[in-house]
DNA sequence: CGACCATTTGATATGGATCAAGCGATGTGG
DNA sequence: CCACATCGCTTGATCCATATCAAATGGTCG
């Protein structure tokens, strides 16, 4: 289920100068860039972990399906962000494109060894998985609240990922965004609208918000 | 709303160093093992991370409050867990005691040492992080669920960590099971009345549930 | 232009919260 | 040793936030 999927190669890429995590360097060199279209699987839920990845340019979810069919994702990843990255042998999610993508493909055992001899590199493992955990304990947070909180949450969290700029570019659909909030796209939708009556925000377009009031955004975060 | 969580001081009972304890690393030679009483602060949410701390005896739960007061517990930990490892320098929760406990807490600077001359125990400080990661995201899955199915998971995990014994010991109150699951302990104990009139479980008293039908659960935990 | 898909909006249903009361066990002071 | 207070838990009645079902709108691409 690997990467023979690439598909058309789109647009030029602009490579973002990522500001870093320091695992860039070695990883850059070992890794090597792959374009992936919208939608498309990266690996599987259960499959080896033979390979971490950065996200270049795009976005990517991961996510896990429950037996009745119910999505729950795990994650968003914006350029700049590893995933893949286990403890263990094994994905525990299942990881796919959310738009046209380019991502930097590491082999793991490669990672495994360095780490074995350098023990800054083994830290930086570590602290990659460290900010992994931190991310899935906001995620407890948030899904315990109520919707306006969630989205509100949601929305405060891909502010601050989004470099500086006063609008947010979702790269994904409300149906994303319901599956990782544990919501329905029509309490998504709804709530966004509430908030843009309330003057917490404007939308442009469906996939544009722009955040205008984000004290009041983050009072609800309570 | 709220329970009211009495916060005390630390009040430890006794100071022993260690002398015994199996293979599992060297961490048990570098620890002393502390008693405390119930529902007593081991740590608190934001303070530097000097130590890490294994369950020898007893429970303990880490735990956020919310401004509005709602908490949150993380997670429980049970006689061989490891709790307080952070890859960051500040505990991202607070931790107590559930029940009269008695906890081996080891210096981390220590283990941080140990570790950057000993890759092995570099892997293993990782690997407790990876734990850790997965029980936070398998806790992301279990709160998007059903009251029904997060009470059949919270079982079906505890029975998975209680050794052997065909009855479950709750160290912890409905509370606790309530603010670890995300509902009210009005609907732990409907829901557990329910699973015992459906003949999943049987009640001997409040603390002591005996898994009956463990497939009707796990049909649950879909 | 027309078809399709994502999103919004509306009407209704429902699971779990909230409010309230009762009950059993445990502990305390008289 | 009993009477009473307290605490944790259960049970009942009602309410409300969000899901569900349904339809309209809008945007995109052939």
């Amino acid at each position: 289920m690997l990467h023979q999927t690439q598909i058309q190669t789109r647009k030029p890429l602009s490579i973002n100068p990522t500001p870093k995590q320091n695992l860039d360097s070695p990883l850059e060199m070992m890794g090597s860039q792959m374009r992936f279209g919208r939608n498309v699987e990266i690996y599987g839920e259960g499959e080896p972990a033979e390979y971490l990845y950065k996200v270049v340019s795009g976005a990517v979810r991961t996510y896990k399906v429950l037996a009745d069919g119910r999505r729950q994702i795990g994650a968003f990843y914006l350029p700049g962000d590893i995933f893949g990255l286990e403890a263990g042998d094994e994905h525990a999610f299942s990881a796919e494109t959310v738009s046209d993508s380019q991502v930097l493909v590491i082999k793991r055992s490669a990672v495994m060894d360095l780490a074995a001899r350098d023990s800054g590199v083994a830290q930086q493992l570590w602290t990659v998985t460290g900010r992994e955990l931190q991310r899935a304990q906001d995620h407890v947070m948030l899904l315990i609240k109520s919707a306006q909180e969630r989205v509100a949450g949601f929305l405060v969290e891909m502010a601050k990922r989004a470099p500086g700029a006063s609008t947010i570019q979702l790269a994904m659909s409300r149906q994303d965004i319901a599956d990782y909030l544990g919501l329905t796209i029509e309490t998504i939708s709804r709530t966004l609208t509430q908030f843009e009556k309330s003057a917490a925000i404007a939308l442009p377009t469906s996939r544009q918000i722009e955040i205008r009031n984000r004290a009041a955004l983050a009072r609800l975060n309570s």
